[in-house]
DNA sequence: TATGAATGAGGTTTCATTCAT
DNA sequence: TATGAATGAAACCTCATTCAT
């Protein structure tokens, strides 16, 4: 019994102690992607990471081996949540018209607190200047390009349409357009409206009528 | 005689300060420009730009009035020159398949020896961060738009076509398409071919197939 | 019976409790002689010391007071240790030749696997820089000096020979001569030959040739 | 007449700028040697010699690369100018009676305001630990025992005396002793008397009654 | 106008130490 | 007793900017 105690203890005390690492961790990530979104990875400084976290200098250390440690993790976490995303719809069985108005109203690049869209530019901005980044992130891009790339084919085959140019190429141009828009649209804050990256990338693939006529 | 050697004299060195002055301006925009496509805002330091363009920090502080007003003057040489480069092709009376080929082989943000597809990035970025940035950009990019879509109105006008959509949300796609694909050739260094950017331009405004059939 | 039992384990816990952490402070003194001589007081972070010696930085708090108290400690056990063996050469009743082989062929600073003499140096240090540490180093070198001109005077007696110095002197010679040397060993890393140390300390007490005579 | 004027105010205004940074640098090293020696080089914190010196941070990286350099240049001059004292005494056509007397009442390691046999054993403790700066101190090491071990060939020979060991060895062996204990007497403060160390120097050479005899 | 020495704020990172578990 | 997450001071270094020359 007294044994047993004394491992309930231990998991529980073990559990803790990981959750509240993981909370740490979790906290410090959120607030990273907030600020290098908002200031670009030179804008945001680890001081102000941390603390826009609630936590010391050294706890963003004691989490994470450097700055662009944490950067490179962010890039994986969004990375791969879009992808997963992706993935998910393409695993589902849905039909082709609520397929568009899901694209038409999705989360494309936006809806978290923060814009991936900026984060991503910043991303590749660091990717052009540094060889690890680049490496990483041209991997990543491949991986969620690729996946992307299934959609656009899958699509169109529910569409009964063909692809108006290479899948491959297709996908990076939806990529290019969502990061090349969300810039804009944080820059010049204005004109752009809600959906508009969305209605852009329908137009890239021709399906911008699509849902209409039948409408 | 001799005061009008002196004022001859004076003129000439002021003819020639001028000349002087300019050069060195001109070499450090150069530089500047060069170093902010390589490293971005943050990674050029004056020092550098001042040394790489041949010069000292003293001189540039001679000519800018700091880090920011450099950048500043870039991004409105260079959004300049693309609306002027914009605006004279509107000038000219050019046939249609001739406007097609340019746009095909144009220089698209692509070209000059630093990528201005990166400037551009790190314009936008910049001004998501900072007000006066943003300010001027936004302004900027406003009137470049209204040129572009000017001549997206006259591309179809001549093609005998319906634009695909609002010619001004034309021209902010294809604007951003540029930005963001820039953005992919420079970090994904791969796939990415030249002129590929060119044709995406096309398939947004849904011309991608006119030169092929006539062909 | 069962008060009996419980006695007896209580009493074999705290033993083994006592034994277990003479073993951990043991262990983590020995890691940091180690990287002390390494990397020197400095060189060698509270994290790395626990690490290496197989636990935490907690471990290494419940043994001891700080950084500096454990580099005391050490100070303490090297000085004492190099003392015992002194002492004891002078309490047996060793034949002079056999006391000069012995010290020809001697351990004095080398031989355990972190060299001694690099250690000693960076204790000077310290305690040049701080007054506590000057004052227990004062204090272990004086008694270690006192030791080591016992052993000068008793040698010199079975040698019917005369001191060329006060015997306090020449063991401070003999002890700075040992860093010094040490030093040289470790930093210039080549002509230096294993028993040069031992052969510079014969010369400067005179002895260099006595040996050879009879040979 | 103007031009003249031109060049020598030219050349003043640049004199007057290399003076004032050569002043800098000098004070600069000044302030690094002596907080070198009383606190090693982990002691003095690039903050602390800029400040101690009356500049600031920047104007220390101004005039050096690294504290690393600044180090290795202080090693530089110090050795150099042990080497050029004894390269001084060996040209000179000195007799044998002044050489000892200049030997004993010498400059060996001492005289200036810090301690350079701190300063020594403070290279030599880095040299353990770091290559770079282990192949520089290595080889002004041998320059510098070259140097001395010719001197010793020459006073031995102005004595008409045999060397107790290779001249090159008791090179080593004056540099180790020497080092060793200057670090006893800023450790230990105390019974170490004046002048201690050169006739330490003269015991090994076996020279220490060399004087006497004649008094 | 141009130079470059100097400033000083601010950046990333390390690490001795504390303390809840 | 031992753990290790967190602290926060302090280190090295960079760089936009100023100013005497």
């Amino acid at each position: 019994m007294r044994y047993a105690e004394d491992v309930a203890k231990a998991i529980k005390q073990r559990l803790t102690r990981q959750e509240s690492r993981l909370e740490t961790r979790t906290k410090l990530l959120e607030s990273a992607a907030q600020l290098f979104a908002r200031g670009g990875y030179e804008g945001a400084s680890v001081d102000l990471i941390a603390e826009s976290a609630g936590y010391s200098k050294g706890a963003f250390y004691s989490n994470f081996e450097s700055k662009e440690a944490i950067f490179l993790e962010l890039l994986d976490i969004h990375k791969r949540r879009e992808i997963d995303a992706l993935a998910a719809l393409l695993a589902q069985d849905i039909p082709a018209s609520e397929l568009l108005s899901l694209i038409r109203s999705g989360e494309s690049g936006r809806g978290s607190d923060f814009r991936i869209g900026l984060l991503s530019a910043e991303f590749q901005l660091q990717a052009c200047r540094d060889k690890t980044f680049a490496k990483t992130y041209a991997k990543l891009h491949r991986t969620h390009r690729d996946t992307m790339a299934g959609l656009v084919v899958k699509l169109f085959a529910k569409l009964a349409r063909t692809p108006p140019s290479a899948p491959k190429d297709l996908a990076d141009i939806i990529m290019g357009l969502t990061t090349g828009l969300s810039l804009q649209e944080t820059s010049v804050q204005g004109p752009l409206r809600k959906g508009f990256i969305n209605e852009a990338i329908l137009l890239v693939l021709g399906l911008d009528r699509v849902g209409e006529k039948r409408a």
